[in-house]
DNA sequence: CGAACAAGTGAACTGCGGTTCAGTGCTTCG
DNA sequence: CGAAGCACTGAACCGCAGTTCACTTGTTCG
């Protein structure tokens, strides 16, 4: 029995895969996905090239995981939001604000993770996103539908509507020219007040 | 003077660039922007691939006209929706059917248009789209407010916010399995409902 | 007709980035 | 140690679709 995979060199795999999804990550962050080759992430990361082979079986499953990971802070933090105290027209608005303001601190990346072309396998995850945002906002409607606090509505018709709408009025901002990073502050209230109304709250 | 370009030849010229056009558009609604190589196209044409390259200067320029032609036929029918007799939410409401129903009717194209990924070439010209239609909205909101008949609000975010909504709650469908066409009778009525109480409509 | 040139052809080229793999060096454990 | 086997390396490979271009075919007009 020569050879056995011990503890500390487990370690070492470990921390080299997560070195590969940070790097990927924080590039995705920098320059957006079409600015990600398998080299740069590799170089970035501090191993060459056919190591990210190692870890993954191709460039899409890589950045399937990076997706992933990134998605799930952002959805847990909405739905957090959207858990926490008030009326519906409240918890409402706090997702909206928590999505946006989340979104401009990392424009980049909001764009990458709502509207960069991606390949089919990222775009499996993006569809993932956009339906955990979905349900999220479902839940939320089907509850307040159910206790009177709004008017009846098809749920997913109406979360997927507000999913849109965040996404629309994000991604024009978001998209245009260099400048990204610089809020339109009025932005963020108008489309809160776009959503809560949608929903036919207060 | 051994050589002019007669008024025939350059009729042939012309119908030359509009088979590939027509060509490109029937392929893309057939089969998405991804099974459209330019060999395809030329052959769907019938001519030779070089001969695209003596009509546009590359395959971005293409499909960036055959996007943008498609685009004003949609666009020009909403318009005619907006521009309709009765009340914004009579109004808003034939302007949501008119889009569902023409993308339910010719999904991949839809899906092409709205959603698929393309070339930032081509992008640039859906960005184009959706700021058309945007447009329409606003107008439609700017006039409303000033009227009185809709509640303030800023109309560009509402706008981006109403085609936000109609994208998603159309993509989804849209991009789901590939009995695509089947019309989901019941989300239209509601997607509806949900972008006329969102403007704050009756 | 035939000289001059345009339009059309399609096989070959090209560039790019994902992927591979023979070679190198490290880790394990008897 | 040292044999056995693994992780790592990175230059070479490869496939693909957009693009090119030397050549063929068609058109014009003195």
């Amino acid at each position: 029995m020569p050879y056995r995979r011990t503890a500390a060199v487990q370690e070492r795999l470990d921390a080299t895969r997560t070195a590969i999804v940070e790097a990927a990550h924080t590039l995705v962050a920098e320059r957006g996905y079409a600015g990600c080759s398998v080299a740069l992430v590799a170089a970035a990361a501090g191993v060459a090239t056919g190591t990210v082979y190692r870890h993954f079986p191709d460039k899409g499953a890589l950045f399937a995981e990076v997706f992933r990971a990134a998605t799930q802070r952002e959805v847990d933090a909405v739905a957090a939001a959207a858990a926490g105290p008030g009326t519906v027209a409240e918890r409402v608005e706090a997702c909206v604000t928590t999505f946006a303001r989340r979104a401009f601190r990392a424009p980049r990346l909001a764009w990458a993770l709502i509207a960069e072309p991606v390949d089919p396998q990222v775009e499996a995850e993006r569809l993932a996103y956009r339906a955990a945002y979905r349900d999220i906002f479902a839940r939320l409607v089907a509850d307040a539908v159910a206790a009177g606090e709004l008017p009846p509505q098809d749920p997913q018709v109406s979360a997927a509507g507000v999913v849109g709408a965040m996404a629309e009025a994000l991604v024009v901002p978001l998209h245009v020219g260099d400048d990204m990073g610089r809020a339109p502050v009025g932005t963020v209230p108008a489309l809160s007040a776009f959503v809560v109304r949608s929903l036919g709250a207060r």
